[in-house]
DNA sequence: GATACATTACCACGACCGTGTCAAGGTTAG
DNA sequence: CTAACCTTGACACGGTCGTGGTAATGTATC
């Protein structure tokens, strides 16, 4: 009884439907299915799903992002590419660079945030 | 006198001055700076920016995505984060996760290169 | 001091991301 | 056998990515 098809899941992590489905398609949280191709979500893909929210909102990460991050743990050749790109000719010590983009991301998100979201979702309570 | 200008690291590695700008916010190839300002491209930089199109090419990476992966490299909180969210619970064996979507980023590959791309950009050996 | 570069900031544009919704069809349970 | 789910596929839509421009302004070189 331990597994819950994709509306329910959705209902208790407080993902739609429809971005379990994309999720899975990126490659973050693949449930299994059931004879007939239901989704069928563990306890554990549930907690995924929430900790998912958690890290993508903490870090201000994409799924995109996220999903390129497993493909790394899972693709070597591409891990060994990026790891030897990254380790060629530091050049110079790097100095400061994060700080200038960094603001610029923070914005991105903002932005994003300000659009997408339904405005002032909680004022539920009006005296 | 090994330090080139924008102009003349994008003619020595096939990007243009604009996309160096670009990818410098995206906080790859991060070059130095002049006493007014002016981007000094050392010869590491260079090559780094040519193995990046290379990189790119090669494993259907976007700019954006190896941006996030610079990210990680420096962010020791956002590392942390990631790795601890993709170790918990694997649950199932994770099964047969891949082939679908990968199927999906070619594809999205394919639309790119067929739209942005100068059709045939190297044919020079005919005959 | 004029010509040829650099810098940043902004507009444009097609393709993709993250989402929602709807359609057409298969499953499952009362 | 119908009602209430599930599946995949497609259209839509604002916002970002990757990329090219242009404009206003500063710097180097002759």
């Amino acid at each position: 009884m331990d597994a819950l098809t994709v509306h329910e899941a959705a209902q208790t992590t407080g993902w739609s439907a429809r971005m379990l489905r994309y999720i899975e398609r990126a490659g973050l949280v693949v449930p299994q299915r059931s004879p007939a191709g239901y989704r069928l979500y563990s306890p554990g893909e549930l907690q995924r799903l929430r900790t998912l929210r958690e890290l993508l909102d903490a870090h201000q990460v994409a799924l995109s992002e996220l999903g390129f991050a497993s493909r790394m743990r899972t693709d070597d050749d591409l891990r060994g590419a990026v790891q030897a790109w990254f380790d060629t000719q530091p050049a110079r010590p790097t100095e400061v660079p994060a700080s200038d983009w960094l603001r610029w991301e923070q914005e991105k998100h903002q932005r994003l945030i300000a659009a997408t979201r339904t405005p002032i979702p909680q004022l539920t309570e009006i005296a």
